[in-house]
DNA sequence: CTGGGGACGGGGCCC
DNA sequence: TGGGCCCCGTCCCCA
């Protein structure tokens, strides 16, 4: 799989995806930096329209979505095969959406209820108790009414992505990742598009050569921190990540992981 | 084959 | 609540 995966190269108005609100911000880095360069075009998509993102009804409140990433964009832009593999929950079912393969909790209470109508004192005797902070009420309706505002919609993630199957517990997280499928962020050089505008200004630097990270134990500069960090490792005897059979040490966890395939512990 | 660099993605934290 | 930043991690490429 490419590293790239979610970026996308070109645009064409005809192919962008149907999305609204969040990059009504695109990101310009610089602007300065691209006179002398072509423009590329800057997406619009539409995405998170209004009401699509209840917290209680995120799925139905909204309506399906038939027109997901444009036809070709996903082989062509080296999308993930489930981008494109828009799989809205069954409509009009809020409670079994919610709660993603276990019996809905209401139902579960309302079968108490319905044993404890049968012998009333079993009411007096037990408390409807919320079996995900152990609050205590005397009614069902106080124990559902507790959990339909406390603990269940803070317990369940109710924010889905309608691009992927993820889903997240507040909208902040949800738009902070749908913007991994939207791509705000262009690069007027070379048309790349990033989910963040920090993205897109480290990738600027591979335009621009700037280093702003000096390793302080050799000349080295770096445009990426992380790379720094890597390299930091370089210069250390004792490395950060230990194979756990031979004890060796290694800068990256992907040389630690080529090192276990390659058969130090093939016999584990 | 190994080690290292380059480029980049995503979640979490802080302001 | 959103943006910036950090950290961790992955993948690819090359010497």
């Amino acid at each position: 799989m490419p590293r790239s995966f979610l970026v996308k190269k070109h645009f064409n108005a005809s192919k962008k995806p149907n999305y609204s609100e969040l990059d009504t911000h695109t990101v310009i880095i610089s602007p300065y930096l691209y006179e002398s360069y072509p423009m590329p075009v800057i997406p619009q998509p539409e995405i998170l329209s209004s009401g699509a993102y209840s917290p209680i009804t995120v799925w139905t409140t909204a309506a399906p979505f038939h027109s997901p990433l444009p036809n070709g964009l996903s082989s062509l832009s080296g999308y993930p095969s489930s981008l494109g593999r828009v799989s809205p929950p069954p409509p009009s079912d809020t409670s079994s959406k919610d709660h993603s393969g276990s019996e809905s909790p209401i139902s579960d209470e309302e079968e108490r209820l319905q044993s404890k109508l049968s012998d009333p004192h079993a009411i007096e005797a037990e408390k409807f108790q919320c079996n995900l902070c152990n609050k205590t009420y005397s009614t069902f309706s106080g124990l559902a009414k507790h959990k339909q505002l406390h603990c269940d919609a803070q317990s369940r993630k109710s924010f889905s992505c309608k691009y992927c199957d993820k889903e997240y517990v507040s909208l902040g997280a949800l738009k902070m990742h749908i913007r991994t499928h939207t791509l705000p962020c262009v690069c007027k050089i070379c048309g790349k598009a990033f989910s963040r505008p920090w993205l897109l200004q480290g990738h600027i630097r591979t335009h621009t050569g700037e280093k702003p990270f000096s390793c302080p134990h050799c000349n080295r500069a770096f445009a990426d921190r992380s790379n720094l960090r890597a390299h930091l490792q370089t210069h250390s005897d004792v490395k950060k990540y230990q194979c756990k059979n031979c004890s060796k040490t290694f800068s990256r966890m992907s040389l630690l992981h080529k090192h276990e395939e390659s058969g130090c512990c093939v016999a584990h």
